[in-house]
DNA sequence: GCATTTTTGCAATAGTGTTGCAAGTTTTAA
DNA sequence: TTAAAACTTGCAACACTATTGCAAAAATGC
């Protein structure tokens, strides 16, 4: 569509087939991607090097974020708030569904502030939940 | 110590060199250590393979904990809860120091319960805030 | 001490992510 | 519309992380 183009021409990005595709392909996937997700699904057409390169574009810009797991393993999703290039401000809580694997963007919750002992300051937060989701039960 | 071969023994571990050095490390770091860490402080004693396994048994065995970050690296703690074999509960805030770098179980610290969305029902919670720790400022 | 069980080190293998560079594509501006 | 400039891609090479099978070595239990 258009407005695949338009999202990558606002962020001053040449409009490539293979950005085309990887914003696609987060645009329509509910849940967030992994390297070996995105090489999947875009079919045999793209070199590995290129994925990660156009991944850490699209973090650099803003349009997706990393989100943490606890195992090694890095997922994106879409930013949904209007995050900037260099300056990310999702605060979000994600859900990672024990039965169906997918990890979810909960948009609407926001990470919770705790109290921190004497002498610590907090710059950010980051909070993961497992469970099951709504589509598994 | 004794202390240390009391630990291997009660969770039923054959006493080596390599357990009870990285065991030992472990209990006299303040702060988490990653697999390199711990090839570096145990001199060149030791193959990576005898320290990638010890450091998965003594996950198994509930002795240490993982610690979920944002890029893609593997932290290891010390457990204090009674954690058992098979079966983690410790459930505190780790704490990541932008200026020294440590990585800190906030053992008093528990992560909050959140609000989800209809339909979401939650097993476990991970949270990892980011800052300047008490030793920095 | 000796047999049994467990752990270790080595070699091989797989996975993940980065870099330099030449060739190819997109943008820009004439 | 075109050609130069700017940027992106694919390839090859490399570095780092993690796992497995197997034989040798060490620890355990009697
Ligand atoms: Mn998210
Ligand atoms: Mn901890
Ligand atoms: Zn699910
Ligand atoms: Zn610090």
């Amino acid at each position: 569509m258009v407005v695949i183009e338009d999202i990558l021409k606002k962020n001053q990005l040449s409009v490539t087939d293979g950005r085309k595709k990887i914003l696609e392909l987060f645009i329509s996937s509910e849940g967030a991607l992994a390297h070996a997700d995105i090489e999947e699904k875009t079919g045999e057409n793209f070199d590995r090097v290129t994925v990660y390169r156009t991944l850490n574009t699209f973090v650099e810009k803003g349009i997706i974020h990393h989100i943490p797991t606890t195992d090694n393993s890095i997922l994106y999703a879409l930013c949904k708030d209007n995050c900037e290039a260099g300056h990310h401000h999702d605060n979000h809580v994600h859900f990672i569904c024990d039965v169906c694997n997918k990890t979810i963007c909960l948009d609407e919750v926001t990470v919770p502030t705790v109290q921190l002992p004497e002498g610590f300051r907090p710059s950010h937060a980051e909070m993961v939940v497992n469970g099951v989701c709504g589509d598994c039960k």
